[in-house]
DNA sequence: CGTGTAGATGATAAAACTTCTCATTTGAGA
DNA sequence: TCTCAAATGAGAAGTTTTATCATCTACACG
């Protein structure tokens, strides 16, 4: 495989990968560049083939296989829509909810986490104690405004 | 199928779909009677067995085809968990989230929404505008805590 | 810089899940 | 009660995801 970093996201990806004892191949910082450099949410299928544009044949199975690594890793985000079905979107281990558009999918991280100020246990007097939360929000970007709107 | 409303979900339901000038099936009641009886989220499969003990014989294209209806009339919404997996869970058309209880799946309805008071333009100036949302909450109730304790 | 080995991959079979088709049935207005 | 568009049932077909296992490779160690 390639030499040197690609790019940034992609050492970041080796470094996850290497303090959970994990081999950094060519298949899995393959889909780590094409998710981070497409900037939008993506199929599996979606990936599967930018995969293998980047390397030749690559099996199906190894896709769902590194998504589902990366995802508890916290690398990969699994997006849903409105609607059905289901994407990816980069996000490198850190803790950022996105803005999806709905017509192009391109990806934003959105500032600030709306529901981390909330804290662990609502005052509803159910009990609950929050472990975790998921948060997506959908729209249009600029860009696709403006030309639904020229 | 019987006669007088079984609920007030039920005839909530029944009311939405007159509205729209759809049929108020045995089959569509029996998803809504099912999904808000339980208070948990459930699986097609799960729906689709707890009509069958109802009605008897009932396809499952016909779960499949009512979910998706009722998700477009905001009747039921469809939750994802970390790790994979979807359910469904009743939210009656009103603009509710959820808290799920990862050991039993029960559903709580989360007090306000956290992400409608950000409003639809971020000022991060991507220009993007937000048009809907999509947020749940996990972790685990006051008995699934207890027992665990105990 | 080779080498050994646990972990990763490729190919494809199998399983699981969802949608489609069309003949039959049914809810609801006239 | 009658009529008909809408809904259902059954199962075929299509799609998506997981499992299997022989082969390959990243990387720790010498």
């Amino acid at each position: 495989m390639k030499k040197g970093f690609e790019c940034v996201e992609e050492s970041c990806a080796k470094e996850i990968l290497r303090k959970k004892g994990m081999k950094s191949t060519a298949q899995r910082l393959a889909v780590v560049h094409v998710l981070h450099e497409s900037g939008k949410s993506l199929s599996v299928d979606e990936i599967h083939r930018g995969v293998k544009e980047m390397l030749g044949g690559t099996g199906l199975a190894t896709i769902y296989r590194t998504l589902e690594t990366f995802e508890d890793l916290g690398v990969v985000k699994r997006l849903h829509f409105p609607g059905g079905g289901h994407g990816y979107a980069f996000c490198g281990g850190q803790h950022v909810h996105h803005m999806v558009c709905l017509t192009c999918r391109k990806i934003f991280d959105f500032p600030e986490c709306p529901v981390e100020s909330l804290g662990d246990t609502p005052s509803d007097g159910s009990g609950f104690r929050v472990k975790d939360h998921f948060v997506q929000l959908f729209g249009e970007c600029g860009s696709c405004l403006e030309s639904a709107a020229g």
